[in-house]
DNA sequence: TCTGGGGTCCTAGGACCC
DNA sequence: TCTGGGGTCCTAGGACCC
């Protein structure tokens, strides 16, 4: 018996938000539901998060406004966005995805890839689908891959609720003449550049030398999209949790904010409530950033390293208006931002005093102690 | 269709140093 | 005095994704 072949599963759930609603509030079976902002389609500056299906089916997308939702689907149910339900959703379904005991990297609120290894690799992905349904009451579509691009590919050929394969020998058979925008990864902006240089499917993307594209994209990327048309590298799913490099918020408000004594009043308040929230998880904070967007969609960041790395929500702060009276407002603000980056967790140790700090810790407070 | 919020990673360019 | 070359740190912005 020999050993049984490695897998990608990526696995992602059906109309995530929507179906936790309809899940808590099962006489919206069937109906048309809208999942975004404070769910009150009348009021501008909001946009759709999920829609359900039967949204969809009235040409209902993600990120359209609110008000459009509406008008193209009255019928709609609309409903605010609750970030903490759809967090504890998300928690159970990952937990039941690592009771199969396989590697599990959570992409988002609704989506992992799993490592599996196995010879029957859609059997697996019918067992995954089944324990998530029946634990969770929500359903999801399974992908199958060689490599996480072509499981993400599958996946969007199995929704909903199926499950789909693609593998290394089909990748051009399948997708080879398809428009290089369809990868995972290869936004407008990529696809515009793309097809400057001559490079309009997923095969010309192949073939095309990687100098070529490093010279436009950059040593790193331009390779990359190589691999990308070849139909994704090896990277292995990774089990480990992901640390957060940082936190944020922003606010669009209903209407421009004209009184930058008010503004920055709010960044203030703002980058205090980051803090508060963060402090818990024992996470300095190394930088602050600010994020300034005007009624004509004018959008601008400034961003400063603090003297030390703190807690002190009083010090974020007042570094966050530093950095904020580097812009020079005269508009009223659309939106306003702030985000901070913590400290490089200890590697492989707890928290340590840095006055007891060893090894590669310590050289890091060497450094620190030489910057003027 | 007047355009959310929360992330990640990469690149460019200036400052500064040797 | 016409001007090197490399390295690192830092900030701003681009691009993409869910």
């Amino acid at each position: 018996m020999g050993t049984p072949r490695e897998w990608i599963l990526h696995v992602d759930l059906d109309q995530f938000l929507a179906a936790v609603e309809v899940r808590r509030r099962p006489e919206l079976a069937g109906r048309p539901v809208v999942v975004g902002g404070d769910g009150d389609p009348t009021r501008p500056r909001q946009v759709v998060a999920t829609a359900s299906y039967e949204a969809r089916a009235h040409g209902v997308r993600s990120g359209m406004p609110l008000r459009t939702a509406q008008r193209r689907c009255p019928d709609a149910v609309f409903l605010p966005s609750d970030r903490p339900a759809y967090d504890a959703a998300s928690a159970e379904v990952m937990s039941v995805l690592r009771s199969f005991d396989v590697p599990v990297e959570v992409l988002g609120w609704d989506e992992a890839f799993l490592g599996v290894a196995s010879d029957d690799p859609e059997a697996f992905a019918e067992q995954v689908k089944a324990a998530v349904v029946e634990r969770t009451g929500l359903t999801c579509a399974v992908g199958i891959g060689d490599t996480k691009l072509q499981a993400k590919t599958a996946t969007g050929w199995a929704k909903p609720g199926a499950v789909a394969r693609l593998t290394r020998d089909e990748w051009f058979e399948r997708l080879g003449d398809a428009p290089a925008s369809d990868i995972w990864g290869i936004g407008p902006r990529t696809a515009e550049k793309l097809r400057a240089l001559g490079i309009h499917t997923v095969l010309d993307l192949a073939r095309t030398d990687h100098a070529e594209l490093a010279a436009t994209f950059g040593p790193t990327i331009g390779p990359h999209l190589r691999l990308l048309g070849l139909g994704g590298d090896d990277d292995p799913v990774r089990a480990e949790p992901r640390v957060a490099k940082g936190r944020s918020h922003e606010e669009t408000f209903t209407t421009d904010l004209p009184d930058p004594a008010d503004v920055r009043d709010r960044v203030d308040r703002m980058a205090r409530g980051l803090v508060d929230e963060v402090a818990p998880e024992g996470r300095r904070v190394t930088h602050v950033a600010v994020k300034v967007r005007t009624a004509s969609f004018w959008t601008r960041t400034r961003s400063g390293k603090l003297p030390a790395p703190t807690l002190d929500p009083a010090a974020v702060a007042a570094h966050a208006l530093v950095v904020f009276d580097r812009f020079e407002l005269d508009r009223p603000v659309r939106l306003l931002g702030v985000r901070v980056t913590f400290e490089e967790p200890a590697s492989g140790s707890p928290p340590t005093d840095p006055g007891t700090a060893a090894g590669g810790e310590h050289q890091d407070a060497i450094r620190s102690t030489m910057e003027p």
